[in-house]
Parts: C-alpha cells; sequence; structure tokens
DNA sequence: GATGAATGAGTATTCATTCAT
DNA sequence: GATGAATGAATACTCATTCAT
C-alpha cells in the first residue's frame, strides 16, 4: 500500500535537486510550463507536450514533479519571487517612513512590470477557477501583507483623517492590481503603458486624498 | 460529410424549444449548468455532470445545445441581459443629461449587484482563458458602450479640465469592474456589500474630480 | 414483455400504408433516405435527417418503418424494381428465344442506366458491408436468375462448344455488372456512356465466341 | 489551442515505435484491425474494439495512430505493399517487353491471390464510401500506373489494330480488378480459384484479340 | 395517426500518471 | 537516474429508438 502522502507533500517538488544537472532539469521544466501555460492556457497544457518543449522524458517531469499542480504552484511561486524582487525595495522604503506619496508611483510601474511579463501565464496562474488552496493561501498571504504595509503607511500620514484605514488600504491594493490586471490583459488602444501607469497612480492618489480631506 | 456549421452556428442553440416541457428542459439545463459552473469552474464541469444535475438525460443535452461552449454562450447572454437590466435605468439617466455625480453612486451599486449573484459563474463568464470569440466580442462591444456613455457624461461636466475623457471613462468603467469583480469573489472580511460600494464611488469621484482641478 | 418480432418481421414496412396520406408519407420518406444515402452514405445517414428532408416527423418514419436497415431495404426494392423494369423486356427477349448476340448491347446498355441513376446510393445499397441478410439473399437470388436466364441463352447457342455453361454464365453476370458499377462510379475521363457501353458489350461477345471457337 | 494538423499530418502514424516492445504494439493493433474491420466493416468497428483485441489499452493504440482513419491508412497501405510485391514481378515482365499474351495469366493469378488474403478487409478499404482522400488518391494513382504499363504493352503487340489503346487497358484493367474482386468476395458454388483465374484471362485475352482483328 | 421531446448506450479521443527496462 | 511505452478513467458528442401528449 503506497503511504499517502500529505497534502503538503503533494504539492511539493519531489526532491531538492541538488545536483547541478537536476536543477536544470528542473529549471527547463519550469521554463517550458511557463510557455505552454501561457500558449495554451492551464487546462490545455498537458504535461506530456511540457514535458516534450523542456527536452525532458515525461517520467522525468514526474520525478521532480508528484503532478501537474505541482508545476503550477512551483512556477507560481516562482513568478511571485520575482515579482517581490520588484516590489520589495518600494515596499522597503514604505517601511522605512518614506511618504507614501512618493512611493506610489514606483510601485504602480512595478505592479505593472511584474503583470506585464506573461499576461496569460500570470492569467492561468491567479485566476485559474481551481488553484490548489495551498497556493491561493499563499497569495491571500501576500496580499494581507501589501495591506498591512500600505495601511501602515497610510496611517503614519499626518493629514489623514480617522477612519477604517484597513478598509482603505485594501481599496488602495485591490484597485492597483485589479486595475493592472484588467489593462495588461485588454490594453487600451492608443494607450502605452506608463501613461496608464500615471492614470492608476492618479487614481489611487486621489482616493487616498480625498479621504485626508473627505469634506474639501 | 456533415454540413460544416459556421462559427456562429456553432454556438446557438441548436432548436428553439417549442413546447412546454422543452422550454423546462432547457431552463433545468442552464440551471444545472449555472450551478455546476459555479462550483467546478468551467474546465472541470462536464457536459454528463450538468445532464445529471439538471435531471435530464445527456442527449436531451445535446438537442438543445450544440456543445458545452453553446451552454456557456448562453448563459452568459443571459447573465448580461439580467445586468442590463439593472443597468439600464442608470444608464438611461446618464444619456438622458442627469449629473454625473448623482448617477455614479447607483452604477456602482448596480454593478455590485450584478457580480453578487453567481460570481464564481461571472468568473467563469469573464475570465475564462478561452473564451468563444463571439461572445468575447459581445461583451467588449457592451464596455465599449459603456466607456462611451462614460465619456459623454464626463465630457458635460463643465468643471472638468480638458484631456484625454476616453481614456478617463476607460479608467473609471475598469476601475469599477476591476474593484466590484475582485471584491465580490474575495470579500473583504467584515465589510459588507454597501460599505464596498461607498468605498468605490469615493475612489471613482475623487479620481474624477482630480481631474476636474488637477492643481489643487 | 413486448413480443418479439422474427427477423422477416424485423425488416418488413411495418404496415401496408394503404390510405392515400400514408402512400404519400413513405413515398416522402424513402425519397428523402435516398438523398440521403447518396449525399452521407448509409453509415453517415441519420433516421432523423431522413425524416427531416422528408418533412415527417421522426415518430412517422417509425411508424412505417421498424428501423433504419428497414428503410435501406425498401429502398433497396425499389431500385431494384426500377432497374428490372428496364432489364425485364431484353431478358424477356432472351427467354423468348431471341439470339443471344442481339440482345446483349441492350442488356448493357440498360445495365449502365440502371446504375447511372443514383452511383452512391447504388453503393450505399448494395456494398454497405452490412447489408441485411434478407436483402443480401434477395440480391443472390437476383443475379441467379440472370445467370440462369444467360446460361440458357448461351445454351440455346448451337456453335457454342461445350463446357461448363454455368461458369461462362456467371463469368458474364459478373463481368457486365462488375465493369459497369465500377466505370459508373469512377467515369474514365473523356469516355462517354456509350463508348463505355460498347466497350462491354465487345468484351463480353469476345468471350462468348472465344469459347464457341476455343482453338480458333 | 492544439496547433491544427494538415490531413496529412492527421492521417499519419503518429509517432514511429523505436523500441521493440512498441513495435509489437503497432503490429497487434493492425493485426487486430484487420481483424475486426474484416469482421464487422469499417463503420462498425470501434477503435475500443480494436485495442481490445489487440490486448493493448485505448490509449497505446492512441498514441500510434491519431484517430480510426489512420489505422485504416496504415493497413491499407501495408495491403497495398504486400499486394505490389506479389504484383511487381508480373509487371517488370510487362515493362520489360516480354508478350502481353505470356504474362496475363499470371498477372490474374496475382490480382486474385492479392483479394483472397483477406476479402472482406479489402472491400472495407476499397469500397467504403467515405474513404480519406489521400488514400483514395494513392490508389488512383496505383491504378493509373498499371493502365499506362497496360497500354504500353497492348500497344507493342504489332497485330493490334490501332484504335484507342488507353481505353482499352482500362478496360482491361477494370475487368480484371472488378471480376476478381466480386469472385473473391462471392465465390460461385464449386468453381476453385484456380478455375476463376482461367476464365478471367480467357476473357481478357478474348477481349485484346477482338480488337486486333475486330472483323475476324 | 402524428408529433417531437426524451432517452442512453455507444464512439472517438485525451491526458495525468505509472512502471518495466 | 532517465526513458518512453503503457494505462484507463474521463469527456464530448451522436443517433437509433421510444413514448407521452
Amino acid at each position: 500500500m503506497a503511504a499517502t502522502r500529505t497534502r503538503e507533500q503533494r504539492l511539493a517538488p519531489r526532491k531538492a535537486a541538488k545536483q547541478e544537472r537536476a536543477q536544470l532539469t528542473v529549471e527547463a521544466i519550469l521554463e517550458a510550463a511557463s510557455q505552454v501555460f501561457e500558449r495554451h492556457g492551464y487546462a490545455h497544457a498537458s504535461t506530456n507536450r511540457i514535458a516534450e518543449r523542456a527536452g525532458v522524458s515525461i517520467g522525468s517531469l514526474y520525478q521532480y514533479f508528484p503532478n501537474k499542480d505541482a508545476i503550477l504552484v512551483a512556477l507560481a511561486r516562482r513568478h511571485l519571487e520575482e515579482g517581490m524582487t520588484v516590489l520589495a525595495p518600494q515596499l522597503q522604503r514604505l517601511g522605512a517612513g518614506e511618504a507614501w506619496d512618493a512611493v506610489l508611483p514606483d510601485v504602480v510601474d512595478a505592479m505593472v512590470a511584474m503583470h506585464a511579463v506573461a499576461p496569460m501565464l500570470h492569467r492561468c496562474l491567479f485566476e485559474e477557477t481551481r488553484l490548489p488552496k495551498e497556493l491561493r493561501e499563499e497569495l491571500e498571504a501576500l496580499e494581507d501583507a501589501l495591506v498591512d504595509l500600505t495601511a501602515k503607511a497610510l496611517a503614519a500620514d499626518p493629514a489623514r483623517a480617522p477612519g477604517d484605514t484597513r478598509l482603505a488600504a485594501s481599496i488602495v491594493v485591490n484597485a492597483i492590481e485589479g486595475l493592472t490586471h484588467r489593462l495588461v490583459l485588454r490594453p487600451l488602444a492608443g494607450v502605452d503603458s506608463e501613461r496608464v501607469s500615471e492614470e492608476i497612480t492618479t487614481l489611487v492618489r486621489a482616493y487616498v486624498q480625498a479621504q485626508s480631506a473627505p469634506a474639501a
């Protein structure tokens, strides 16, 4: 009787792949998966096709990933990490007390850049109706962190009117993400991404200021 | 050789249900599909499962819908119609020249209501990576119409600074839709939908005003 | 428990259809079936399609034909009868003792005409790999009759060398049918059907004469 | 969207079986298909049944053949090759200028042998109403080649009256094929295949001679 | 008699996953 | 470790046939 694997085991990469060659194989699989997901969508991306494109036998693929979802999760994690690499410096500026207003444009730029890399892949990763719960939780944790940081930054603004800062922060984060996501997937005709960043920035800044001086 | 059906034919309902019994069957299928899409996502919703849940044989399902996509399309169209029923009065107010500012809150409310009916289904309909092109075009046409109306309303505002009104309108429409969509799918803990509507309204209003007096 | 129908019952038209309207319905079904078989081949001809094309409900179709094969059988019988109408006079001439040599060209002409009416239908009727046994037997009986008549005619020829007259007759009948069938289905480029008839006649006549004077 | 395969791709075997085991699987599938087609006819031969009879999973079948037609094509090609192996030596004799009269009996024998291997299968292959066009073209090319060779051989006969040699050759080829086909499928009672070969030979020889001296 | 809605067994085909070599 | 042949449950869809109205 095969020992039942826990859910965590089921989605974790199968082995550390410490050796160099193995590392390369994993890399090739993820890269191939990224392309195939991007091109065909998660549902139509077959593991055989991924293996083939990675130049690896299907057997090898399953040596490193216990199932298809695990590939998605690994890919998402990688995508997330890359995103965080871009986002982190801006968030640190926030954390370090720099003025919200000064950091905002760069945060939006980073967000847009993050989505622009592989929009369909991104869509796959984050809109797929049946995301593995583990990944979903991870995403939500990340978003919570963003909201927390934003809330803290907003609270630091002396001009800000008292009120539900956390709600405001949620709105801000969701507005940035939601708009970026939509506008990257279906770009407005004749509008370049810089202009889009500017508008999103304007929108968010206006919202926050409206709360600083709601009666103005 | 079976006569090749055009794309339009391929997605059109197969035959009109004349008798009352047939009408009921179609109704049952759509209702079941709605539930199954809601529960499992489009990709994991099998036609057999839909038929079973509808209490109808698989043959009956295919008597009225030539394929799975056609069910999605019918459902989407129906969802759209319901949505338009809610939205139309507000849009008419806009069209009739009523002040943008007065109509906005009701538009947002209508939008939230529209999404709240069957959020996962809505997600299926509008995020599914591989939506039938025909339907996608219909959706885009609808959105274009919204943007047009909004642009006209914005342009009517005498306080408004000159600028790219159409871009602003796009941002407004996308912000409303994007935020509504996200916040309905993943509601903020402890925040009711009225409050959400208010915040979205605030956000959009602030954005528009920021453009009326960008330097203020 | 439904009384089991014998095979004969299973392929016989369901009722005599004596009334005029019923007669017309049956006619319409057969005509429609003929067209659909011709166009799509037996396997791809669905009873629903036949009923639709006949302008008759599927229920009515089954009122007159117990199953799909029965339609094929009825059609074949009709086709056969038409064929026999054309062939019979020639065969009577043979039966009446007219010289084989004089009748042959007209027999061949009749055969070609018979095949030319609806070649694909004919193919359906007589090449379908799984013809109802009853029909197959009928066809074989007909062919036997042809062979018998031919054999008698050949035997009447005083110049004819003794030998296996029945074998010769079989060869003659099969040659005429086989060639006609092939050449109607895939006509030779630039050769009209009269010419084809002539060649077949030449061939058969040569064969028969070769037996009259095998050593010549 | 899966890359659309061209027609040729759609009928080509899916991948070459490299390992010996795979080779055996393909062999088993073809053998089983041959039997199932033989027994049930193409339309009633299901891929599942073929796989089952081959003692192979349905998945394996589709690993090597993209669809049912492809199996038929592979089988036909194989049958054709076998046939050509038998026929080729005789045709070479013709090509080398050997007398038509001397070669004819062996050609007919080869033809009969070729049909006798699996008559119903042969029928499936060459009478099926909906043969893939690609294969049909291959067959027609082969037949054209036969006609060409025959025409050349006939033309080489000094005794031959001038006339439409190509038409005569077509008649000859069609007579041989047509008769063989019919007589193999429905053998004459009490007549062995050697006798059949002889009669066909007689018939063709008589036809050709009739043209050498039409008035004799 | 006629209608057409309903049935459901049957068919082709895919794809995540296993396992012998 | 790697390979790729093999698996088979699952899925979309068809069509001959029945039966309530």
